[in-house]
DNA sequence: CTGTTAGCGCTTTCAA
DNA sequence: TTGAAAGCGCTAACAG
């Protein structure tokens, strides 16, 4: 299986005849007389010598290690972020631990009594709850910490979130404008950070747009999954018919697609469906999906290099970012182009008119409007 | 920002009034006085100490981490993999490396000299090309490495891979069994390890099932992505008519979903369709996908299992393990079951039934084959 | 049972 | 310029 024995610095310095501390400086790059260089460059590549990283790090103090803690790894947002991260942190030298940790406060506590044992220069976490407990912890960190994601009031923390609550508007105020009025919102669980700053988002922009609260139009998913995307979007629509939603995040607006044809309606003239995250997903679905993009690879890419900066100056100030949200349109709320308005023959018009049933009967109302699920 | 300064053995020691051997011992659980290790505690606890990895790792020469290289991160199917190995490794106490790579021999050759610095115990990797050179530079690595994907001949290397010949087989199989003669292929490059399985797997499943090879019938995506999967689809249903196709992952099915319905044609009444993987992408598709499972996460799994093994035993017998694929039908490749009660009546069902319009025509269907793109 | 001590492999004064 | 030597924080002989 293996093959030569691991070769050190001794080992090299022997073969050269030269001290360690020579070689040390060949290969750091340091003053050397070419003699010596030569000589220890030989010696180096004929061991095939390579310094070891662990004496390195136990030796200046730094891992050039960098931990990643996501809470849901499963979302293709979160996903999305760690490449970019990874790739950030791996073009200024410094290799990626991926922490995997669970939605819950104590799992990130955990981790970060880990952190202390050293095995890495910094992490950059996004938790889903965050707890005083939790910024407690971090703010006692012996390491620097980035956080993706909101954070209450104004703890010193180097962090970067998404506007949110300006992303559901963007959201409200698209579907507004194609003429859609009975906007449903699916969120994940409330008592996560992004869910409570979706749901505070949607109902501003419901004020903002002179629209009513309405708590059948609501519905909170048991998580931010595709699973339960599906419960939720059914319950939905099991008790209200609404002209548009807005989803938390891509996989429930994919949720909603699949519910929503299912049902014999149509994504968008029935339905227009606004997701949220702006993934790969929301390319992929099909229709495709207007997203809002909550800049997942600009927050990565942003907190990856907060981590850097600070790791170079541990003084430099905290610094909070705020990046804005953009809408990408796409399939799902793409409003038909009909010539002749009719609204028998769309119901999308219809339904934006307020009027939820016709007075005349009309061939596919009956098959439409039965609750199937 | 940061907080108390590190304590190290020494310190601890100090506080307790006893020596850093019985610290040391303590704090690893071997045997020592009651009233030391009540001191002991009481000093660690006091001044938050945690053993550092660094010390330990040089001190035992093993640093608890496992590294992973995959060649293409995108890919939905690695993303799962990956997981599935952290998982493993982190429940056996290991940490996690992300050692993203390119997909050239070159970039993996590189990351096995840096796996000679020793910040890593074992390595598992994913090679998308495999050259003479790659296979001999892993034979020659100093560490534990196990290889997930198939391997020339018989090199000695732990290794687990998938039957994707057998795979494809399943997916034309199953076509067949549905009907379909013209069976179409959509590949990837067949430079690479999965393409040129595949391909081999379609060419002698056509064989198996007395199908002619056409070869206006495949064609090749420049890669693996969705992207290159539209052109591909594109060209593929530009010079022939299939009337089903297999494509060589999730992410290419997907692809063809778009193309077929933009052209108003429906899957899988008009073209039945099998992606290979069985991502969560295949369940999320609409219609959904059927698609051959190549056991990845059991893959990655074994794949974690092999390297851990090998790691607390060096010299154990190389293994190589071939996962068995199934196949998941979805509604891409069920055919129309035609129930006695008037489909039109029922969107739900007619839509499980995995038809999405009937062939009579009826109100509804015009709006519905309508392309969006 | 407990303390002393010798390294793990490296970088970095400090002298020469 | 080069070498000798002192640790980084820890574990594991080895004494006591």
């Amino acid at each position: 299986m293996s093959a030569t024995k691991k070769s050190t610095l001794v080992l090299v310095a022997e073969r050269a005849g030269v001290s360690i501390a020579s070689v040390s400086r060949v290969m750091n790059g340091l003053p050397a007389s070419d003699a010596i260089v030569e000589r220890v460059q030989k010696a180096a590549d004929e061991l095939g010598y390579v310094p070891d990283a662990t004496a390195r790090s136990l030796k200046a103090g730094k891992t050039q290690q960098i931990a990643l803690a996501v809470a849901d790894a499963g979302n293709p947002v979160y996903v999305a972020m760690m490449h970019e991260i990874s790739r950030v942190v791996t073009k200024a030298g410094y290799r990626l631990i991926l922490s995997s940790t669970g939605s819950e406060p104590g799992d990130q506590i955990d981790l970060l009594t880990n952190l202390n044992r050293g095995f890495a220069d910094g992490l950059v976490m996004s938790p889903l709850k965050v707890t005083d407990e939790l910024v407690a912890r971090i703010q006692a960190s012996r390491l620097p910490i980035v956080v993706i994601g909101s954070l209450p009031g104004d703890v010193e923390i180097d962090n970067v979130r998404a506007d949110s609550v300006r992303g559901v508007g963007l959201a409200v105020e698209h579907l507004v404008e194609q003429g859609r009025q009975r906007i449903a919102f699916v969120n994940g669980p409330v008592d996560t950070v992004p869910g409570a700053a979706r749901l505070g988002g949607y109902l501003r922009a419901l004020d903002e747009q002179g629209l009513p609260h309405n708590a059948d139009a609501q519905v909170n998913a048991r998580d931010f999954t595709y699973k339960a995307g599906l419960k939720a979007v059914t319950k939905l629509l099991d008790r209200s018919t609404p002209d548009s939603i807005v989803c938390a995040n891509d996989l429930l607006a994919i949720a909603a697609i699949k519910v929503i044809t299912a049902r014999g309606l149509r994504v968008p003239e029935d339905i227009a469906l606004v997701g949220m995250d702006d993934t790969d997903l929301a390319e992929l679905a099909n229709p495709s999906i207007t997203s809002v993009n909550l800049g997942s690879v600009k927050r990565a890419k942003t907190a990856a290099k907060l981590l850097l900066r600070r790791l170079e100056d541990p003084d430099a100030p905290v610094r909070r970012e705020v990046i804005q949200p953009t809408l990408t349109i796409r399939e799902s709320t793409s409003s038909p182009a009909r010539p002749a308005v009719d609204p028998a023959a769309n119901p999308a018009a219809r339904q934006a008119a307020g009027e939820t049933a016709p007075a005349t009967p009309e061939p596919t109302r009956n098959q439409k409007r039965e609750p199937l699920l």
